[in-house]
DNA sequence: GCGACAG
DNA sequence: ATCTTGTCGC
């Protein structure tokens, strides 16, 4: 009987090696606090996939907290780097940073379709676009990456805190954001602390699990996937 | 050695 | 992420 392997290539030792090197310095330049004032703009991310190696990455602006949209823009272009846990901004935030160029709209704080500091090494992507804009940003993922937690209760707005299994530390929440559907992680990014990541992803709750601003990046990433490919 | 593993 | 049909529950 052969046993369970994982589709794809090995990773080279090497560049994980690299990587990992890059994400413990990049974390030193990480910094959590609250905003400096409400944010009157609050900007939605997300990518997807037209082809295998090719990426469409998506920022919607939106008012706060109407959650009126203002503006959405895209950039697509060529993937290199494989999918690899742990190392997704390398192969998913140089085409984010040309998207965010293109913004007429700059907006106050991003939250990023992924993990803040609810990371291995503390570096998810949304922390890793926040050093690298230095912008306030914070995470919203679908499924976890590391840590442990209770289930938050069946209802929405309840929350329970992810924790790091090793140290205890508390390095995001975990929130029920519609009756009897899974819970959301969200975690602080860079520039912005938990409890601002928590308030504003329940203040963009509009009766879909997904908050608006990630919600409708998805949304326009597929809408704008049909016109590229 | 055995699981877990964002998008 | 992406490929995909029908199906269960509110």
């Amino acid at each position: 009987m052969a046993y369970y392997r994982p589709p794809g290539p090995p990773p080279d030792p090497v560049l994980v090696k690299s990587l990992t090197q890059q994400q413990h310095d990049m974390r030193q330049r990480v910094r959590h606090e609250p905003l400096a004032h409400e944010p009157r703009l609050i900007a939605g991310c997300d990518s997807s996939f037209p082809t295998p190696d090719t990426i469409l990455s998506v920022f919607v602006v939106l008012k706060f907290p109407s959650l009126e949209l203002v503006e959405k823009v895209y950039n697509y272009g060529p993937v290199d780097m494989p999918y690899m846990p742990g190392f997704l901004s390398f192969r998913e935030a140089p085409n984010v940073i040309h998207t965010f160029a293109k913004l007429q709209n700059k907006p106050d704080i991003i939250m990023v379709d992924g993990h803040g500091i609810a990371h291995p090494r503390r570096m998810g992507i949304a922390a890793h676009l926040g050093v690298l804009l230095d912008m306030p940003t914070f995470g919203v993922a679908k499924q976890k990456l590391t840590g442990a937690f209770e289930e938050p209760g069946i209802t929405r707005g309840s929350i329970t805190e992810l924790l790091d299994t090793k140290s205890g530390e508390v390095i995001g929440e975990v929130i029920r954001s519609k009756d009897k559907v899974l819970p959301l992680f969200v975690s602080p990014g860079h520039r912005c602390d938990q409890a601002t990541a928590t308030r504003l992803t329940l203040a963009c709750l509009r009766g879909y699990k997904l908050p608006e601003p990630t919600r409708l990046a998805d949304h326009w990433a597929e809408e704008f996937k049909k016109e590229v490919r």
